[in-house]
DNA sequence: CCTGTAGATTGCTATTTGGTAATATAGCTC
DNA sequence: GAGCTATATTACCAAATAGCAATCTACAGG
């Protein structure tokens, strides 16, 4: 059903978009309120309120109270989330197994006998 | 819209669904057909098949072959390029950022879904 | 050829998502 | 309080997604 009720999808799930990617970069560089952040953007104000309600269900952002703005406040904790779930695979681009090493592995293994050449 | 014709876009949005991060998980151990990758799922095989397809369009898996078989093998690539991305945010979890953010960071950690008051 | 097996493809739901316009609410400022 | 400003909420639509059963395709072995 892919409710993603957990941290990890919802994290994902509000990176998928580039709009929102946009407004985090944005956030990055201080705390802006929905007028500000809505700026670059062709898109209408209740679109951006949408988008900023996936970014805060996902953590990635905290409401604030400024009179009748709400400024948005950058939270990295779910990006740390994330930084640690790609340590399982970190290996893979930082040694020496490249994608292409991958790919000529599999080839070879179309042979069934083994003995990997470790160059 | 959001047709997410965007290499990361589509990558997160691959991620963003626990089943193929575990099918994910899985491949990271080695290749699999998809006899094996369906094996700790209650999912028809279908559903895997659509699965990795968003897989291979991220381009985090690359198809293989083997008689009737097609077994799959993980791409860290797009994997590489999160990393980059994240890049900019590292800084906020490494250091400690700003008092506000060790007090967010604080509060997301207790994750408490207490009842809500009722206003 | 025929049969069994591994996957892909098709066709169909229900749900979610990104977008909109219209309206409601909250907080200045006069 | 009236009016202005900033944002949220509501109601709606189109497209995308995750799931399924049924069917088609490709290949190995007799």
């Amino acid at each position: 059903m892919a409710i993603e009720q957990d941290q990890l999808s919802a994290t994902f799930a509000a990176l998928a978009d580039p709009t929102r990617r946009a407004m985090l970069a944005r956030l990055a560089t201080g705390d802006a309120d929905v007028s500000e952040l809505m700026r670059p953007f062709e898109l209408a104000q209740p679109t951006i309120s949408k988008h900023l309600k996936v970014l805060e269900r996902a953590g990635l952002v905290a409401p604030g109270r400024d009179a009748q703005r709400r400024p948005r406040t950058l939270v990295a904790t779910p990006l740390k989330q994330i930084d640690q779930w790609l340590e399982t695979y970190r290996r893979r681009w930082e040694r020496r197994f490249s994608q292409l090493d991958q790919y000529l592995d599999t080839l070879q293994k179309k042979e069934k006998p083994r003995a990997r050449p470790k160059r």
